[in-house]
DNA sequence: TTCATATACGGAGGGTCCCTCCGTTTATCA
DNA sequence: TGATAAACGGAGGGACCCTCCGTATATGAA
């Protein structure tokens, strides 16, 4: 039973990055829908290589949108820093707006299969938006029923046709919407 | 050139009618994916007969959402009726939501392809919510930048998930949130 | 009623997609 | 410099969407 200490094979690595770089570009070229045949295709691979690294179709979706949450995730802790709570939340959102206008195809992602495989994805974006509700309900800055789950599904809304001319703006708009509503009832 | 005044044959209706039926039953019991050849299986039809109908997957949503969209599109008016405008808007939200918790699969066709084939349902919704915007921007309730179209997609959101337990309540404290954000700017 | 025909039906089959399996190739290390 | 574990490629199975066409049947004129 050898322990078997022996270094990964340098091919190995050289794949899975190549099949992650591709997948993106091909996300974003094709659609969100372009099929994995293809994928391996473009990678010039075959595709039961790419099944070798991405057991399903999740799985490589949930491993090219992984980094891109990290950004999201990492921000948070500097808007934190340098806003008010209310504030902090609004422009992550906003940042979230302009994200998904650059890459357009987060939204995939975001409400992905409840499935144990968007585990870390998920996590990442309800841990931020979990911050950054509590933080502004602790400073009083928002209504107290509402929770970061109920947020993360509303903000699933914003993402619906973000190929659209017009979406950004509309998007932007909504942010503000939700950001107010969020401080509970207005008398006007 | 025969104008053709042949009555339509019965059967033809009849098995219409019969897989409008099953394609409504199927959606609600296995799930908005079933595919078209069980669907066809259970209504004992050929599948061919299936696509004379309905010439593509997205033509037999359509046609199966359509009735329950009416529905929808016919409460405006009384709601406007009894209501104030701000109020009416919030009314008729939350009939959706009360409608998706019971009937599960709007979502699907909610956000439809952009595709001509939605032109119908979609305009129906769209209608709707415009009639609701206007009227409570006329009465000075709602923010004036706010189309239709921003707030069909924010309402997209709620429906993520509609499935999971708790969905209802997540869902009508969203509408609030809502509702209050588009009153605008408010102090605190 | 009967029969010609327009109309509708059934399901085989083609194309695509996801994913599995296994024979072949290659990087690692003794 | 092999021996061998590790990785690769792609044929092929199964499911799905949709098309096509031979078969069956409802309709309406005779």
């Amino acid at each position: 039973m050898p322990v078997s200490a022996r270094k990964p094979r340098a091919d190995r690595q050289r794949n899975r990055e190549l099949l992650l770089d591709t997948a993106r570009a091909a996300f974003e070229a094709v659609g969100p829908d372009v099929s994995l045949d293809e994928i391996a295709r473009r990678a010039e691979v075959g595709i039961g290589t790419l099944y070798r690294h991405f057991p399903t179709r999740d799985a490589l979706v949930e491993a090219v949108y992984r980094r891109e949450v990290e950004a999201l995730a990492a921000a948070v802790d500097s808007l934190l820093t340098a806003h008010r709570p209310a504030d902090a939340l609004r422009r992550w959102m906003l940042l979230l707006v302009d994200y998904v206008a650059a890459k357009k195809l987060i939204a995939a992602a975001w409400a992905g299969p409840a499935d144990a495989l968007y585990a870390v994805s998920g996590r990442l974006i309800t841990d931020s938006i979990d911050r950054l509700v509590s933080a502004a309900r602790t400073a009083g800055d928002i209504r107290a029923d509402i929770e970061a789950h109920d947020l993360k599904r509303l903000m699933g809304g914003f993402f619906a046709g973000a190929a659209e001319p017009g979406w950004t703006d509309s998007a932007r708009r909504l942010v503000d919407v939700v950001v107010d509503g969020l401080k509970g009832p207005n008398p006007r």
